[in-house]
RNA sequence: GCACCCGUAGCUCAAUGGAUAGAGCAUCGGUCUUCGGAACCGAGGGUUGCAGGUUCGAGUCCUGCCGGGUGUACCA
């Protein structure tokens, strides 16, 4: 039996190279060729990267070139030292050719043996795990991610928090870390205030009776027309210009509601528990729909005790202060604004509730990151938080990485901020409900995996192809730019988007139905791969660099990363698969090319999943 | 005013300081008597907003402009 499962088992080509070139450029130190400190190692190692051409070779290391002038050497020079010193690191033989000479300035080009790809190949193939490495360090890491405020409905503003905290969450658990889930609802803010009010000044029994979401979003719509009281704004709106003139105090009137609210007034928590359930209801309802789940949902209202200890904690330690009648940490001097935490009125802040959230996790979970997915609009907030959370010195702050993992915004095909022709943003549902419908029709325009489906099969591939389209546009895009929402684009067919990346899966594993392949049979035979065209050579290196890319996606909490490459993988894959024999060759070559397509499968299929898409078996 | 982010092909977007700035769409051309053609191969198309600077090497780092966005005391 190979090894499979076992950790042994798994190499991460580059981690592995990069491990000898560490150990090749600490005897350069030791040997004199260039003075190297401990804490720079870490940053020329990482300069060990695949190479931008395949001609150069699998990896290459550019560090002689940066080292040169320290050393008082010429580029190339420094680089024979690496090499020669390389060649006999542990383990760089058992994987890798000799390098050769120095490239060019001074590139160190790097060269994976057949042999050790078509064993670790074969590995793989035998591998739950796909040949994917955990790390050797696991961490303790939360996640914060959706925090949709409940009482107003969904809308495209939440998909990107939702969608790429998902993923990071699945990406990271993969990896072998300890991730905690958590959906930090805001179900304690001004936005109740404005629903209170509202159901005391403007509700319709009815409606609440037939639809309690429904009422309650036009409540929350309504009443915030009416307390911002934009001229603009209610021009375009009769109802709200008439409550607006009715009450010329509803802004006020609604923050005292939520005051009221924090304060403990019966009536009004009374309501709150009435509606919470209703707005649970329908968020939930959302969730289930994008296959996302929560480890703990502990919204504001669950750190609401907490509060007054935190302003009091920060004013007894001399870091918040009265302002204006507010209290405030003051982060930048007397004359920048400061962090608020209580307001004038008593009601507590966003930045509040972030602080105690803060003390909370590092008591409750002891996490060594937390990962706050969240719009990039709120850096600021973010920045004054973290720096306020570490004068604060709560226990167990030391060493723990608090980052915001911000976003930019989603934009209509106009190039403005998403919204509908009214001028409300768009929900997220209805957002949905198009997605798929638009995938129904895409979906049934081919006819060859058609044959034999019923209506619900149908239903469910549209609904698969619908939602991945939407998850896939906004994962495949670098997180922190904006983007342009277009559902022609993102259902395209070919191209980087989810159905493209689907349809590959099930072309792929199509391959076995249709021969009648038992494919655990095949991965049984695997005893390696046959690397004797550059099509199968090129399709196994990318196969086993699966975890390479996973590594990159958590340094800079990327998705778009895993998509970039999962689409490069569907490429050579088509390659291979265009110009060589599969279920038409023979023998050995049969037996390994089979090999290759299941492995391809199977990771096109995980790394889809680990993106929180769905995947179908035709389409 | 101050702070932060962004300006890359006609369009939508990539590119952890590395080699000739890449994909898709669109345009044009080619392949194969389809192991799922929703394929494959190729071409044209760029002064990476402008001007300096640092570096062996800059789309990427620094400075200044121009243009766009966001945030800036009691929303979250």
């Amino acid at each position: 039996m190979s090894s499979a499962g076992g950790a042994a088992g798994r190499v991460n080509l580059r981690s592995a190279l990069r491990q000898a070139f560490r150990v090749a450029l600490e005897a350069c130190s030791r040997d004199g060729v260039a003075a190297i400190q401990a804490d720079e190692l870490p940053g020329l190692v990482e300069q060990v990267r695949e190479t931008a051409d395949a001609k150069f070779g699998d990896y290459s290391g550019t560090m002689a070139m940066a080292l040169a002038k320290k050393a008082g050497k010429k580029p190339r020079d420094v680089a024979v030292e690496i090499i020669r010193r390389l060649e006999a690191a542990p383990g760089y033989a058992d994987l890798f050719e000799p390098p050769g000479d120095p490239v060019g300035p001074g590139f160190i080009n790097v060269r994976v043996k057949d042999e050790a790809l078509a064993a670790a190949l074969a590995r793989a193939v035998a591998d739950d795990r796909l040949g994917v490495a955990a790390v050797e360090k696991p961490l303790t890491v939360v996640v914060d991610f959706s925090s949709p405020n409940v009482a107003k409905p969904m809308h495209v503003g939440h998909i990107r928090s939702t969608v790429i905290g998902d993923a990071l969450a699945r990406i990271l658990r993969f990896r072998g870390h300890h991730v905690i889930t958590d959906n930090h609802l805001g179900d304690w803010g001004t936005q109740f205030g404005m629903i209170l009010w509202g159901w005391k000044h403007c509700r319709d029994d009815a409606a609440f009776a037939a639809d309690p979401t429904a009422e309650l979003g036009r409540l929350y719509r309504l009443v915030r027309k009416v307390a911002d009281a934009k001229p603009e704004e209610l021009a375009t709106d009769p109802v709200a210009a008439a409550l607006a003139a009715k009450h010329p105090d509803a802004g006020r009137e609604v923050l005292a509601e939520t005051a009221r609210l924090h304060e403990g007034d019966s009536e009004n928590r009374a309501l709150w528990s009435q509606f919470m359930p209703v707005c649970r209801g329908e968020i939930d309802r959302i969730y289930a729909r994008l296959h996302v789940t929560f480890d703990h949902t502990l919204g504001e209202s669950f750190f609401q005790p907490m509060l007054a200890a935190t302003v009091d904690d920060l004013a007894a330690k001399g870091l918040a202060r009265e302002s204006r009648g507010a209290i405030g940490v003051f982060l930048r001097g007397d004359d920048a604004p400061p962090l608020l935490i209580r307001k004038a009125d008593g009601a507590f802040l966003y930045a509040t509730t972030d602080l105690a959230t803060i003390r909370w996790r590092l008591e409750h979970w002891k996490p060594d990151r937390i990962l706050y997915v969240v719009d990039h609009r709120q850096s600021e907030h973010f920045e004054q938080v973290f720096e306020a959370a570490r004068r604060w010195g709560i226990t167990g702050i030391e060493g723990v990485d608090l980052v915001h993992i911000g976003f930019g915004t989603v934009l209509g095909e106009d190039g403005r901020p998403f919204k509908t022709r009214a001028g409300d943003m768009v929900g997220l549902e209805a957002l949905l409900d198009e997605g798929v419908e638009r995938a129904a029709a895409v979906v049934g325009s081919g006819d060859e995996g058609r044959a034999g489906m019923s209506d619900e099969d149908r239903r469910h591939v549209a609904e698969t192809v619908g939602i991945g389209a939407i998850k896939y546009a906004d994962l495949s895009q670098n997180r922190t730019t904006d983007y342009v929402f277009s559902f022609d684009k993102m259902l395209q067919l070919t191209g980087n988007t989810a159905a493209y990346m689907q349809y590959a899966v099930a072309r792929v594993e199509g391959i076995f139905s249709r021969g009648g392949l038992d494919r655990e049979e095949v991965r049984r035979r695997c005893d390696g791969v046959l690397l004797a065209d550059p099509k199968e050579r090129a399709l196994s290196l990318e196969l086993l660099r699966f975890g390479e890319a996973l590594e990159d996606v958590e340094t800079d909490s990327r998705p778009n990363v895993l998509t970039a490459w999962l689409y490069d993988l569907a490429g050579c894959y088509s390659t291979f698969y265009d110009s060589l024999s599969v279920l038409k060759a023979d023998g050995a070559e049969r037996e390994s090319r089979l090999a290759l397509c299941d492995l391809t499968g199977r990771v096109l299929r995980r790394g889809l999943d680990l993106l929180g898409i769905g995947t179908v078996e035709k389409m």
